[in-house]
DNA sequence: CTCACTGCAAACATTTTGCACCGTT
DNA sequence: AACGGTGCAAAATGTTTGCAGTGAG
C-alpha cells in the first residue's frame, strides 16, 4: 500500500472568513445564516462551498455540529464542552453549561460496549418568551426556527 | 372562546400497525423501514401516511423520536426513560440504560430560565465490530447507515 | 352520511455533487 | 503548471402537503 503522502490542505479566504464569523457570532447558526453573514464580507460565496467548508471544519474539530428535531443543522464555533437547550415552541437554541461528567461516557461505554467518543445532551423545553406567550396564545407552536 | 369540542379522532388501521410494528420491532427504523415493515401487512400504505401517523404518535407521546447528526429521523416505541449510542462509523443506534438524573432537567432549568420538559443524551463512539474494523482499514467510514 | 384519514404525486427544504474555471503554491 | 478549492446549477435526500376519493364512526 502506497502511503499517499497526505496532500497539503489550502488555506483559503473563505474557509478563514467562514471560521472567523462563526467565532465572532455567539450564536448557533444554520448553513444558511451563515452563508449570509459570510457574503457581507464576500459578494459571490456558494451555498456548496459554505457546506463544503462547515463539513471540514468539523472533521477537524474546529467546529461542532448540532442536531435538533427535525430542524436544519446548526453549528457552534464554541468547543469547551457544554450542553444545549432548544425551545420546543420557537426552535431557538441556547448553551447550557453544566458541569460536564465524563464518567458519563465511562458508564456508557461499559454498558454499550461501544468505545465511546463523547456524547451531546439536549433539553427540550420553553424559553422564557414563550412560556409567557403559551399561556396567552396556548395552541400556537414552533412560530419561528 | 368557544371551547371546540375536540374533534374525534378516528382509529385507522394503518396507525394500529405503525405503532404495533414499531413496538415489535426493538430498534430504531427510520420512516422509510417503517413503511416496509408495514407494507408487509398492508400493501399500499403511503410514505406520507406513514410520516402523518408517526407525528402524530409522537405528538400523543406513544413513540418518541431520535435524531441524530445528518442522518435520517428515527423512531423509537420505547417509552422508559434511556439514552442512545450512535456508531460514528455505521450509524447504528443503540439504546444505553443508564441511571437518567432527573436533576439534570432542574440544573438545566436553573441555568437557563427555561421551563425543562426533559433531555436527551445521544453518546458517540464505535460499536465493537466497527472497532475492530477501524483497526483494520482506518480510513473507511460511515458505511452503512 | 360525514369528515378524518388515506394514497398519490407534486412541492419543499436541506444537503450533496459534477463540472469547468480560478488562484495558491 | 498542477491541482485543491470555488461558483454554479443540477441531483439527491428526507419530509411535507394538496387533493380527490375512501371508509370509520
Amino acid at each position: 500500500m502506497t502511503p499517499k503522502p497526505r496532500e497539503r490542505q489550502r488555506i483559503t479566504v473563505q474557509r478563514t472568513v467562514i471560521l472567523e464569523e462563526l467565532r465572532n457570532l455567539h450564536g448557533h447558526p444554520t448553513a444558511d445564516e451563515i452563508c449570509e453573514l459570510v457574503r457581507k464580507r464576500l459578494l459571490r460565496v456558494s451555498l456548496g462551498t459554505i457546506y463544503r467548508n462547515l463539513e471540514r471544519l468539523a472533521e477537524e474539530g474546529q467546529i461542532r455540529t448540532l442536531d435538533c428535531a427535525g430542524a436544519p443543522r446548526r453549528f457552534d464555533a464554541r468547543l469547551e464542552p457544554h450542553y444545549h437547550v432548544c425551545c420546543s415552541r420557537c426552535g431557538r437554541i441556547e448553551d447550557v453549561d453544566l458541569e460536564t461528567t465524563s464518567d458519563l461516557d465511562d458508564q456508557a461505554a461499559s454498558r454499550s460496549g461501544y468505545v465511546i467518543s463523547g456524547h451531546s445532551i439536549l433539553f427540550t423545553g420553553l424559553c422564557p418568551e414563550c412560556t409567557i406567550a403559551s399561556r396567552q396564545r396556548p395552541q400556537e407552536e414552533n412560530a419561528g426556527q
